[in-house]
DNA sequence: TTTATTATTGCAACAAAATCGCATTAAAAG
DNA sequence: CTTTTAATGCGATTTTGTTGCAATAATAAA
């Protein structure tokens, strides 16, 4: 399945970029240049992610967050970093810190998602 | 506002201490020993997190998993611990591992959702 | 350039998780 | 036993995200 290039693409990938932090759904799609329908934003979106062009964190708030993946090897989409998410103004940015973890004999780890909540320094 | 025993309450702590694991809200609905309901349930977990007695973490599935705190002490609900949540038998668990993180400068720390996907022993 | 293929979109409906209003019930204090 | 009000049940609602389907449009092919 060959992707194609739309707007609607265009100006979602556009939101992350300008913001550079990972947004939430609503977030991207109140500051949309043009204006797309909920369902293809969200369609948008999963696509990206399945693509390795984004990354998707779920948040203690039950939201998706995603972001522009900066340091992910397009074959293998690593984001074993820590997450900061502002309270203040909704967005979650990824720290440059890698996670440390081990988990018990016997259990195999998939994927984490280790996010740290808070005020960022414009919001503390 | 003083709070009073009832066979809800009872009943709701009963399924997560004999879990020992957190579990989601379909997961202690299904598992009580009386008929509830579903926004009952709700509150009681509320409850619970409020007052201390539980603690509440959020999964990348986007739902609330309940557990006893065992470790909390009652004023200070500290959950700096890494969870593992297994996709397979959709249980949660608290590691023993304490998370090691830091924060940039000018930015405030609350608290932290660090949790490992994969599959625990039994599910492997 | 024109046509054909099918990925993408918009719209509406749907689903799942969680909350809320409100009248009723029942702990527990007096 | 009576009173007070926390807790419950029920139904409706909100929020987040997905899905079916017909219409549209990006791109490959003629």
């Amino acid at each position: 399945m060959r992707r194609r290039n739309t707007p609607a693409k265009e100006a979602v990938l556009e939101v992350l970029k300008k913001a550079g932090k990972a947004l939430n759904h609503e977030t991207v799609q109140d500051n949309l240049s043009i204006d797309i329908d909920r369902a293809t934003v969200y369609r948008v979106l999963n696509r990206f992610c399945d693509d390795g062009i984004l990354h998707r964190v779920v948040a203690e708030d039950g939201k998706q967050y995603f972001a522009v993946c900066s340091k992910c090897d397009s074959e293998k989409h690593s984001d074993n970093h820590f997450h900061f998410r502002c309270t203040g103004c909704n967005t979650l940015e990824c720290l440059p810190t890698p996670v440390q973890f081990t988990v018990p004999d016997g259990y195999l780890a998939e994927s984490i998602n280790c996010i740290i909540n808070g005020r960022c320094k414009n919001c503390a």
